[in-house]
DNA sequence: CACGACTCCTGCTGGC
DNA sequence: TGCCAGCAGGAGTCGT
């Protein structure tokens, strides 16, 4: 699953392949994704230069100076540069082609999103998609007291609050868990309980475990220049996350499942207070 | 306002 | 072996 680290390791991969060139075609084979995807999008985009890849949250923002490419990988999408001698494949939805190369976005479950924001409609960080999302967890304004701040009043479960895109953007269900671990917090006590400290500790911890996804991928990162088609994902070691029945790598207890907001939660009961 | 339930979709797994 | 139910999950929407 995509979550933050895979978005920028994405991000990172691609830069170096398609920063600087123009948009020599452009297809769209199924644009039914989670929002439809522009019917006008090669009117739009031939023959533009890319600027710039930025990223908000887990959104990757396309600059093509007349305006920006949304796009969200969601649960199983993926954005890969290949050779234009690649065969299409089931689930390969939409290709943008610069010259020799094409960015070919496959999502199987079509969860995520193409869009198009013109300049014309104002800076991207105003699109009504980016404009409610939270604070970026890999900056300095993640700390203890600004965590301790955000769950004052959030009566939900922490690991929810964590996922909360409106709080903190890039935190999926399994980091969620890992950090939640790190830090040594049992998911389901309410948010506001949690003491300035254990949100020093959380705090530190969401930053670590992002930081270590983000470290493993970048071994990938030759997988988006190669064009062999290959994932670009990686998978880390997990401390909890689909260990259920499993003995903690720390304390050797048994890691337990649960379900929290409709998402399944691990954690170690004895490393984690529960 | 905050919370929780529900929804979108397809591939994989497990039970019979 | 085949069929089908259940699960996975980011994030928007809606009802309370």
């Amino acid at each position: 699953m995509p979550e933050l680290p895979e978005v920028e390791v994405t991000r990172l991969g691609l830069v170096p392949g398609i920063v600087g060139r123009r948009v020599t075609g452009v297809a769209v084979r199924n644009g039914s994704l989670r929002q439809p995807v522009p019917i006008h999008l090669a009117d739009v985009l031939l023959g533009r230069e890319l600027l710039a890849i930025g990223r908000r949250g887990k959104y990757l923002l396309l600059d093509f100076g007349q305006g920006w490419l949304l796009v969200h990988l969601g649960m199983s999408g993926s954005l890969r540069l290949l050779a234009t001698d690649v065969p299409v494949a089931k689930h390969d939805h939409v290709d943008l082609e610069f010259g020799q190369a094409v960015l070919r976005y496959r999502d199987p479950r079509r969860f995520g999103l193409v869009l198009w924001h013109d300049r014309a409609a104002g800076p991207v960080e105003d699109h009504p998609l980016l404009a409610p999302l939270g604070l970026e967890p890999l900056t300095d304004g993640l700390t203890g007291a600004w965590l301790y701040g955000a769950t004052r009043g959030r009566s939900a479960p922490i690991k929810q609050v964590l996922m909360d895109a409106h709080t903190l953007v890039g935190v999926g269900n399994i980091y969620a868990s890992e950090s939640l671990f790190r830090a040594g917090i049992a998911p389901h006590i309410p948010a506001r309980q949690l003491t300035l400290a254990q949100c020093q500790r959380l705090a530190a911890a969401i930053k670590e475990t992002l930081a270590a996804a983000l470290a493993a991928g970048g071994s990938t990162l030759r997988d988006f220049i190669q064009s062999d088609g290959s994932s670009g994902y990686f998978q880390m070691q997990h401390y909890v996350y689909g260990r259920a029945g499993e003995a903690c790598r720390l304390c050797g207890s048994t890691i337990l499942s649960d379900r929290l907001g409709n998402r399944s939660t691990f954690f170690c009961p004895r490393c984690q207070g529960a």
